[in-house]
DNA sequence: ACGTAGCATGGTC
DNA sequence: TGACCATGCTACG
């Protein structure tokens, strides 16, 4: 309108174009404006509008008139000031607000939405927010709802959504279109998304576009249009003046195009609201859909209560839509589309797995969905903007004297859009057609130039769920997973793509980090580990959290450079550091700190030895026994470096090496439990050592000098491992020679065991690095006990308390002996290459055991951490057999 | 042995 | 505290 259409409130002129008067020096507000802002009106105008007389004072010749079917009084339907004067019915026509009051149980703010009404949350959640908008959408808003046609009957199909469809979205024009239609029917939803919006809206959420605009038009672009007819109004709504500086939900109309600068007539949008509140579940009024809404408000139509008022009618924000106008657009394909956003969910890891199972929120679901009484649900026909058509089972599971509704048979569409936890689903109604869309939104992390290509491409690519049923007949020829594909017959599912933002839970999703902060949380918290140590004095315990050892120190830890923790000739504790340009070991004193890099020329505690050049002060010797703790505990704190995807084939060595460490180590544990309960699965964003690897052997092979997070790990349990075997074999030796005597095969084990570690037996020169490494079995810390001497073998297999309970025969004989190759060769090469030179020379050795397994099976242990250089390389040949046992 | 269906559990809000 | 919901768990095919 012309009055609206003009200037901002700063002009001087007073808002009304009709009127050239100036405003006074405090002007007096007005309507609500697109904007959020309220309108600025002179003395006269302002009176006026407050009088309720604005549009008959203004507006007798615009268009948009139209009478009250009940008592008759016109009403500008057509405009912005009157938006909330009515209330538009389900069968056509509209009523004015005192006749909607009659007839409809509405709460006591008239002037709010009915849903509003309804909803007494709502009304504080405005105080909050500003009134946004709502004049404007209340001008549509307000208006009960109370004959939209429920979109969803109980049982019968529904093919016109769309008149019940809240918020209309008419892309032709561009403009939103909010259908008055659902209102009544839905109080309570609406109430929702009305805040939700609000919400939204004050969080800057996605209905830029639609602010945008609206800022540029000043007007609303709120489509009134109830269904068939559409009935724009502007209606004065003094009431709401609220100064919000926020978007008005009329701003949601995030479609409302430049063009439609002064149409907001043609404008839809009853409801204000952008897309993003749903659509008011008024179509499911009918539908006994049950739960949604609120049962504290009164739903129903007319004010009864709906029938079962499960839930309450709250979508969380995290469900509110968030179209933009792009997504609006490749939605709705053609122009004459209108789209209602309805509700959005990120995928969780379980929605996107490969169950094929979707969780709906539960409100979302009963509001939108059509209702099911039976578990067994409803096929809904899936269509999306390429034509492809899918059909999806929406069911329900009873749950704690609930319900959670799922769409089964959503994999084949999750995968087709190439969707991945912590993507996002969008569900909206597409009109005409009353068919429900649900598109995407591929997580933000993307890079930028990934989400346009996406958007380009596939980004927005949706799919319209017919709310009618699915045909059961063509149900019937659907594949079990509900996947249809009439047009996308053959069409090639783009499975794959790299899921490298792993689905979050809901839970992980309120944890969620973008990518980039995961990696670099990673790298700091690798880097901690790495640098983490005991405080002095201290011995830390372990603890295993999905997979991986912790130090914990009861203490703050240390930070600084890994060193070898030792106890000299006289008793004096110390430690060992290797330089980092020499290689050289130079002993410091205990408490000394390090950065992480460290050279000799940082040596102040022995001048004589600050130089590269200057000779190592241990021999050989004493670095082999000290070595092997030095290995385990860097290793341990140094779990993982950046993961370097080399192609050797040593990945199954190391998987194998893993689980057998893995296995080892978990010998305390219950069995089971650790994998079983952390991780069932392979998931791809944890990082624990069954996740880090690709699944099923798949994925790049790992050179035996990688300092990937695998190959650290492996080494490091596999370093661990033999320490404590070597702890517990001292420990278990006067045992076994006792029973020797009672038990001859069993010694002949025994001594089959004793490896030629030399570091057996008297390792460990540090206390600490042996609780640590080893753990004492009387640590009450030590949360995953684990040394199990069994017999002077390592049975992985076996469970440490239960070692009494192995026979020397056991299955896990083969795997004992694979380990115990492994754990030869392992300390002969240590000690070859240590004694050698530094330099790291990776010997490959072929598999022993004779089941000539693939070469890839032997694995660089000795790596240390940070510089592969460095490394005491040693491979461990591993039986090709073992793998399979070992990691099930 | 494996995959699925459906219920159970437990964390979060 | 209860509702919601992600995911675990397991009986079953």
């Amino acid at each position: 309108m012309t009055s609206t259409s003009g200037a901002a409130s700063s002009s001087k002129i007073c808002f009304n174009s009709d009127c050239k008067d100036l405003k006074s020096e405090r002007p007096r507000k007005g309507w609500r404006l697109r904007t959020g802002e309220l309108a600025e009106l002179c003395d006269r105008c302002a009176s006026v509008y407050e009088e309720g007389r604005f549009c008959d004072t203004f507006h007798l010749n615009a268009s948009g008139w139209r009478s009250c079917e009940s008592c008759g009084k016109r009403v500008h339907c057509g405009c912005i000031v009157s938006a909330h004067a009515f209330t538009l019915l389900d069968a056509g026509g509209i009523e004015c607000l005192a006749c909607a009051r009659k007839n409809v149980v509405l709460g006591s703010n008239s002037s709010w939405p009915s849903s509003l009404l309804f909803n007494t949350s709502l009304p504080e959640r405005l105080k909050d927010y500003p009134a946004k908008n709502w004049s404007q959408l209340a001008g549509s808003g307000p208006v009960p709802w109370r004959q939209a046609p429920s979109l969803f009957n109980s049982s019968i199909p529904q093919p016109e959504l769309h008149s019940s469809v809240p918020y209309e979205v008419d892309l032709s024009t561009s403009i939103d279109r909010l259908n008055a239609t659902e209102r009544l029917s839905t109080p309570s939803l609406e109430k929702k998304r009305i805040e939700d919006f609000g919400e939204r809206l004050m969080n800057g959420s996605s209905l830029k576009l639609g602010t945008r605009d609206i800022h540029e038009n000043g007007n609303a672009g709120i489509n009134c249009d109830e269904q068939p007819s559409s009935c724009s109004t502007k209606s004065q709504q003094p009431s709401l003046k609220e100064e919000s500086s926020k978007p008005p939900f009329g701003l949601v109309v995030p479609y409302t195009s430049p063009d439609e600068v002064n149409g907001q007539l043609g404008l839809s949008g009853t409801h204000s609201r952008p897309n993003p509140q749903p659509p008011l579940a008024k179509q499911f009024h009918n539908n006994q859909h049950n739960g949604h809404d609120s049962s504290s408000e009164p739903q129903t139509r007319n004010g009864k209560p709906r029938p079962d008022g499960r839930g309450r009618n709250q979508l969380f924000p995290r469900y509110w839509p968030r179209f933009t106008d792009q997504d609006l657009l490749q939605i709705s394909g053609d122009s004459n589309s209108v789209i209602t956003p309805l509700f959005e969910k990120m995928l969780s890891a379980s929605d996107a797995g490969r169950i094929g199972r979707l969780v709906l929120p539960k409100k979302c679901a009963e509001a939108y969905f059509p209702p099911i009484s039976q578990p067994e649900g409803l096929p809904l026909k899936v269509q999306d903007s390429k034509g492809k058509e899918w059909i999806f089972q929406f069911r329900f599971w009873p749950n704690n004297n609930s319900r959670m509704y799922v769409l089964e048979g959503v994999t084949p569409c999750i995968q087709n859009m190439q969707l991945q936890a912590g993507d996002v689903v969008t569900f909206s109604r597409l009109e005409p057609g009353g068919k429900l869309v649900m598109g995407f939104r591929k997580a933000s992390t993307a890079s930028a130039s990934e989400q346009d290509n996406e958007a380009k491409s596939n980004n927005g690519v949706s799919v319209h769920v017919d709310t009618e049923l699915a045909d059961p007949a063509s149900w019937s020829k659907v594949d079990k997973s509900g996947y249809i594909a009439k047009e996308a017959i053959g069409t090639k599912l783009a499975v794959s793509r790299k899921r490298k933002s792993s689905t979050l839970g809901s839970k992980s999703k309120r944890l969620r980090i973008d990518n980039e902060d995961l990696i670099e949380l990673k790298i700091t918290w690798e880097e901690a580990q790495g640098l983490l140590r005991p405080p002095l004095n201290h011995i830390p315990s372990v603890v295993v959290i999905e997979g991986f050892e912790f130090e914990e120190y009861e203490d703050a830890p240390i930070l600084g450079k890994p060193t070898i923790r030792a106890t000299d000739s006289s008793g004096e504790k110390i430690q060992w550091v290797q330089c980092e340009d020499c290689s050289k070991w130079r002993r410091l004193p205990s408490n000394a700190l390090l950065p992480s890099k460290w050279t000799c020329s940082s040596n102040s505690w022995d001048p004589e030895r600050s130089f590269c050049s200057a000779a190592q002060e241990l021999t050989a010797e004493q670095l082999e026994d000290l070595l092997p703790h030095c290995n385990s505990v860097a290793s341990k704190k140094m779990k993982a470096t950046k993961q370097e995807p080399e192609n050797v084939d040593a990945l199954e060595g190391l998987d194998t090496l893993a689980n057998l460490a893995i296995l080892g180590e978990g010998e305390g544990l219950p069995a089971s439990s650790q994998a079983t309960t952390k991780h069932p699965r392979h998931r791809p964003g944890c990082s624990c050592i069954v996740c880090i690897q690709p699944p099923s052997g798949k994925g790049p092979k790992h050179k035996q000098t990688c300092t990937c997070n695998v190959c650290q790990t492996v080494k490091r349990r596999f370093r661990t491992l033999m320490l404590r075997r070597e702890k517990k074999q001292s420990q278990k030796e006067a045992e076994t020679t006792r029973k020797k005597q009672q038990s001859p095969m069993r010694d002949k084990l025994m001594d089959d065991d004793s490896l030629p570690c030399s570091n057996a037996g008297n390792s460990s020169p540090n206390p600490i690095k042996v609780v640590s490494e080893g753990g004492s079995d009387d640590d009450p810390n030590r949360v995953k006990s684990s040394t199990s001497p069994f017999k002077g073998q390592i049975d992985l297999n076996i469970q440490p308390e239960r070692e009494e309970e192995l026979s020397p025969g056991s299955d896990s004989g083969s795997m004992m002996k694979l380990l115990q190759d492994a754990t030869e060769r392992y300390l002969r090469q240590q000690r070859l290459n240590f004694g050698g030179n530094s330099s790291s020379v990776v010997t490959q050795t072929q598999p022993v055991g004779g089941t000539g397994d693939k070469i890839g099976n032997s694995v660089n242990l000795g790596a240390s951490h940070q510089d592969p250089d460095r490394d005491h390389p040693a491979v461990f040949p591993i039986k090709a057999s073992a793998h399979t046992s070992a990691t099930g």
